[in-house]
DNA sequence: TGTTCTATCTTTTTT
DNA sequence: AGATAGAACA
C-alpha cells in the first residue's frame, strides 16, 4: 500500500490505528490534512467502511474540498468500481448541519424550508425586536445584544435554557429581547447561524429516533481543526460520536484563534477527560518552512501559558533570515512591500506563491492602491462582499420572500423597492397588523387580498399598493415552480420594475447597479451549471442557490494557481501555506489589537499571540514583518510602538531594516503619475521622526502639483483620470464645479471631490 | 412620501 | 477619510 509508505512514523501510527477517539495533535505545516485524507482513506480501503458511513467536519468550505479531494484522489485509483465521491460527507459544520435539517427539522416544528439569516439578517431581526418591545436602543445596543445571543447560543443554550449569572434589569430586559428574537426567527422560519449548529443539537436531544439514525450511519467521524470547537459544535459531535466513539479529531491549541466566535479550546485541553479511553498522537516534524522560520515561531508561541508542551521542529534547511522593515508610516510601509515584492520576484519567486497577511480589513486598501499603480496582480480575499452590495441584496431578498413567504426580514427590505407607495407609516400600521393576528407579514397578505379573505383591514392609502405587490410576489411563486432560478431572477428585476427604476435614472451608479445585478444573475448561472454536471438527479432549485450564498465565502471559491498576489486577513490565512509571507502593521495596539482603554485581558493577548504564529508559519521560505511608526486611524494620526511580538523572536533570526530619511521623502518623490499629498501638519509627527526641518525643507510639496490641472476644465465626461487611490477612471459626469463622478475599474462609480482628492488627466 | 444634507461611527477577526 | 443612517426639508 504505497500510501502509507508516504507517511512518517507518527503519521502512520495515526492513519492505522482501529476503533476509538483518537486525539491527533497536530503542530503547523506538520501534516495534519494528510493524516486525515490518509486515514479516511484507509478505513474505506482496509477496513472496508462504506463511504456513507464516514463523516467530516471542518471549518471552511476550502479545507472540505481540498481534503475531499485528496481522499478522491487516493481512493480513485484502489477503488475505482465501488468508490463513489457523492456519498462522501465530508462538509463544513454549517452544510452538514444544513443537510440534516432540511430533512428532519419538521420535529421541532420548524419548516423544512427555512431561510438562514446572515448578520445582518439577525442584526435587522434585533432592531425590530428592540422596537417591538419598547427598548431604547441606544441603552441595548444592537450590536451587543447581538454579539450577546451569538455568545449565549454557540455555547450550547437557548432562550429557554440559558439564565444569566447575575439578575438585574439588564439582564430582565436582555431575556425579554432574546425570547422576542426566538420568537420572530421562529414565525419567520429562519434560522441564524448558530442555529445551524444548536437546532441539530436540539433535535438530536429532543428525537433519539433521528439521532439514533445518524449515529447508526456515521459509524466514524471526524472533526478538523478542533480547536476552534465551540461548545455547541463539541455537544454535536458527542452526540453524533454515541456509544461507538469513533471519534479522531485534529488540531493544534497554539492555533485556536477563533475565541470571540465562540471557541472554546478546552475542547481541546481536555480531550482526554471527554474521551478516558483516548489515544493521543503527537505530530511535531514540520515540513513546512525553514528552521529559521520554525525557531522564530516556536520561540514566539512559548511567551503563551495556556498550551499543552509541544516543540515543534523541522528537517528543512536553516533558510534566510526573517527581514524585518521599519517604516515611517502606513504610506511607506506600503511602500516598502512594494519594493521587496517586486526585488522577490527579480530573484525568481512566484506572483502566486505571495501573500500578504494583515490583522484587520481597513489595512488592505492602502496596499491594494499601491498594487494597482504597479501594476502587480493582486487578489483579495474577504472584505467588502459582493452579495453584500445594496442592489444585490434587494434581489436576493425577494428570491429570498419567493423561497420562503414568512420571511419578515426580507418583506420589510423590499416591500417598497422600487418604491411603489408603501411607506413607513403604512408599512409600521401593517406590522402592527400582523403582530395582532400573530402571524408573519406576507401571510397576512394572503389573509386579505388571497383567494379566500379571512382578514379584513383598512390599510388606507396604501391598500392598493399592498394588494399590486402581493400579486405580483404570487406571481413569483407560481414560476417558481415551472421555471430556473436565472429565469427566475431576470423575471424578478423585469416584473418588479427594479431593472427600470434603475435604466431611466441616467446616474452612473445606476449603470453599476445593473452591471451588478447581470452578474449576480451570472452567479446562478454559474451555480445550475455547477450543480446540474455534478449531481444531474438533484434538482437546481433556489434554494440550493440561496444556502449556497449564505455558507460560501468568496475565499472558496478563489482561484489559488491564479498569478497574483493574495491578500487577506490572518483568520482567512489559517490552513494556507506561501513561500513568501509579507504580515503588515505589526504595532501595539494593531497587533496585538487591544483597543486602549479597555483593561488587557492576558488571555486576549494570548490568542493574539496565537494569531502571530498561525502567521508566521504559513510561510515556506521567506518571512517579512513591517511596523510603522506613524499610522492613520479614522483619519486621526498616531505614533505607533512596535509590536512586542517582534521582542519575541530571538535577534539571531532578524535582519532588520531601519527606516532612514528617504521612507518620509519617497511619500512625495515615488508615487508614480500622481502629485504629492496635503502638506505635513507641523504637530505630532516632528516628534517621531526628529529629522532638522530643512532636511524636509527642498522636498516639492504643493508647488507644481496644483498647475497640472486648473479647476475641472480638464474633465469632461469620457475623460480618463488617475485618482490616487482608486487608479484609472472614466468621468461619467460632472455635477458641479467640484464634484465629479467617476467610474474605476473594478471599483464602481464614487463621487469626487476635486477639493480633496487629486485628479490627473491621463492620456 | 421621497430627497438631500448632516452627524455619527467605523476597525478586529467570520461560518 | 469614507460610508451610512437618521433627520430636516420639499
Amino acid at each position: 500500500m504505497d500510501y502509507i509508505e508516504t507517511l512518517n512514523e507518527k503519521q502512520r501510527e495515526a492513519v492505522l490505528h482501529g476503533e476509538g477517539p483518537i486525539l491527533i495533535l497536530a503542530g503547523a505545516g506538520s501534516g495534519k490534512t494528510r493524516v486525515l485524507t490518509h486515514r479516511i482513506a484507509h478505513l474505506i480501503y482496509q477496513h472496508r467502511v462504506a463511504p456513507d458511513q464516514i463523516l467530516a467536519l471542518t471549518f471552511t468550505n476550502k479545507a472540505a474540498a481540498e481534503m475531499r479531494g485528496r481522499v478522491v484522489k487516493v481512493l480513485e485509483k484502489l477503488l475505482p468500481q465501488i468508490f463513489r465521491e457523492r456519498d462522501l460527507w465530508i462538509s463544513t459544520f454549517h452544510s452538514a448541519c444544513v443537510r440534516i435539517l432540511r430533512s428532519d427539522i419538521h420535529h421541532l416544528g420548524y419548516s423544512n424550508q427555512f431561510t438562514i439569516y446572515d448578520d445582518s439578517d439577525q442584526q435587522s431581526v434585533i432592531k425590530a425586536c428592540l422596537k417591538d418591545l419598547n427598548v431604547s436602543d441606544s441603552v441595548y445596543s444592537p450590536k451587543s445584544i447581538q454579539s450577546r445571543i451569538n455568545k449565549v447560543k454557540n455555547e450550547g443554550y437557548d432562550h429557554l435554557s440559558y439564565k444569566p449569572s447575575f439578575g438585574g434589569p439588564y439582564e430582565d430586559i436582555f431575556m425579554r429581547v432574546f425570547e422576542r428574537y426566538a420568537e420572530v426567527l421562529k414565525q419567520s422560519s429562519a434560522l441564524d447561524f448558530a442555529d445551524l449548529i444548536l437546532k441539530t443539537v436540539h433535535l438530536f436531544e429532543q428525537v433519539p429516533r433521528v439521532l439514533q439514525g445518524y449515529q447508526e450511519r456515521f459509524t466514524y467521524v471526524l472533526v478538523d481543526e478542533y480547536q476552534d470547537t465551540n461548545r455547541s459544535q463539541y455537544l454535536l459531535m458527542k452526540l453524533l460520536a454515541g456509544e461507538r466513539q469513533n471519534i479522531c479529531v485534529v488540531g493544534d491549541e497554539d492555533q485556536s484563534i477563533y475565541k470571540w466566535r465562540g471557541a472554546d479550546i478546552r475542547n481541546i485541553l481536555n480531550f482526554e477527560k471527554d474521551y478516558p479511553s483516548a489515544r493521543i498522537f503527537k505530530l511535531e516534524q514540520n515540513y513546512r518552512s525553514t528552521k529559521n522560520i520554525i525557531e522564530a515561531a516556536s520561540s514566539v508561541i512559548s511567551y503563551n501559558t495556556e498550551r499543552r508542551d509541544k516543540t515543534l521542529w523541522t528537517s528543512n534547511n536553516e533558510g534566510e533570515k526573517i527581514s524585518l522593515f521599519e517604516c515611517y508610516d502606513e504610506h511607506d510601509e506600503a511602500h516598502k512591500l512594494i519594493h521587496e515584492v517586486t526585488n522577490a520576484i527579480n530573484e525568481g519567486a512566484a506572483l502566486n506563491d505571495m501573500a500578504v497577511f494583515y490583522r484587520t480589513n481597513a489595512q488592505s486598501r492602502l496596499v491594494e492602491d499601491m498594487l494597482r499603480a504597479k501594476g502587480v496582480n493582486y487578489q483579495i480575499y474577504g472584505g467588502l462582499k459582493f452579495y453584500d452590495r445594496l442592489e444585490v441584496k434587494d434581489t436576493l431578498a425577494y428570491l429570498k420572500l419567493i423561497s420562503n413567504p414568512s420571511d419578515d426580514v426580507s418583506f420589510r427590505r423590499i416591500v417598497n423597492v422600487p418604491t411603489r407607495g408603501i411607506g413607513a407609516v403604512s408599512l409600521e400600521k401593517f406590522t402592527l397588523k400582523a403582530r395582532e393576528y400573530d402571524c408573519s407579514l406576507y401571510t397576512l397578505l394572503g389573509k386579505i387580498f388571497g383567494p379566500d379573505p379571512e382578514v379584513v383591514c383598512d390599510l388606507g392609502r396604501g391598500a392598493k399598493n399592498f394588494k399590486t405587490f402581493f400579486h405580483l410576489m404570487e406571481s413569483f411563486r407560481a414560476a417558481k415552480q415551472s421555471i430556473l432560478p436565472s429565469d427566475l431572477i431576470n423575471m424578478v428585476i423585469e416584473d418588479t420594475g427594479y431593472r427600470k427604476s434603475l435604466s431611466d435614472d441616467h446616474s452612473p451608479e445606476a449603470q453599476s447597479r445593473l452591471e451588478n445585478l447581470a452578474e449576480l444573475r451570472q452567479s446562478v448561472v454559474e451555480f445550475e451549471l455547477r450543480r446540474g454536471a455534478e449531481n444531474p438527479t438533484q434538482t437546481l432549485t433556489l434554494e440550493g442557490f440561496l444556502e449556497e450564498i449564505a455558507l460560501v465565502s468568496d475565499l472558496d471559491k478563489a482561484d489559488p494557481t491564479a498569478p497574483a498576489i493574495k491578500l487577506m486577513t490572518i483568520h482567512m490565512a489559517k490552513g494556507l501555506e506561501f513561500d513568501d509571507v509579507f504580515i503588515l502593521g505589526l504595532e501595539e495596539e494593531l497587533f496585538p489589537n487591544v483597543r486602549p482603554w479597555e483593561p488587557e485581558e492576558p488571555a486576549d493577548v494570548e490568542e493574539e499571540r496565537r494569531l502571530f504564529y498561525v502567521a508566521i508559519t504559513r510561510a515556506r521560505k521567506k518571512l517579512r514583518l513591517f511596523f510603522a511608526k506613524n499610522r492613520t486611524v479614522f483619519g486621526n494620526a498616531h505614533f505607533r510602538v512596535s509590536s512586542r511580538f517582534i521582542d519575541e523572536i530571538p535577534e539571531q533570526y532578524l535582519e532588520k531594516n531601519k527606516a532612514d530619511y528617504f521612507s518620509r521623502r519617497r511619500n512625495y518623490l515615488e508615487r508614480p503619475g500622481l502629485p504629492p499629498r496635503k502638506a505635513w501638519g507641523r504637530s505630532q509627527d516632528e516628534f517621531a521622526d526628529p529629522v532638522p526641518d530643512d532636511d524636509y525643507a527642498q522636498v516639492p510639496f504643493d508647488e507644481g502639483s496644483s498647475t497640472e490641472f486648473e479647476g475641472q476644465e480638464a474633465f469632461k465626461r469620457g475623460s480618463k483620470v488617475l485618482h490616487p487611490a482608486f487608479g484609472e477612471g472614466i468621468v461619467r459626469q460632472c455635477l458641479d464645479k467640484d464634484k465629479l463622478m467617476v467610474e474605476f475599474r473594478g471599483q464602481g462609480v464614487k463621487k469626487i471631490s476635486l477639493k480633496f482628492s487629486h485628479l490627473k488627466g491621463i492620456e
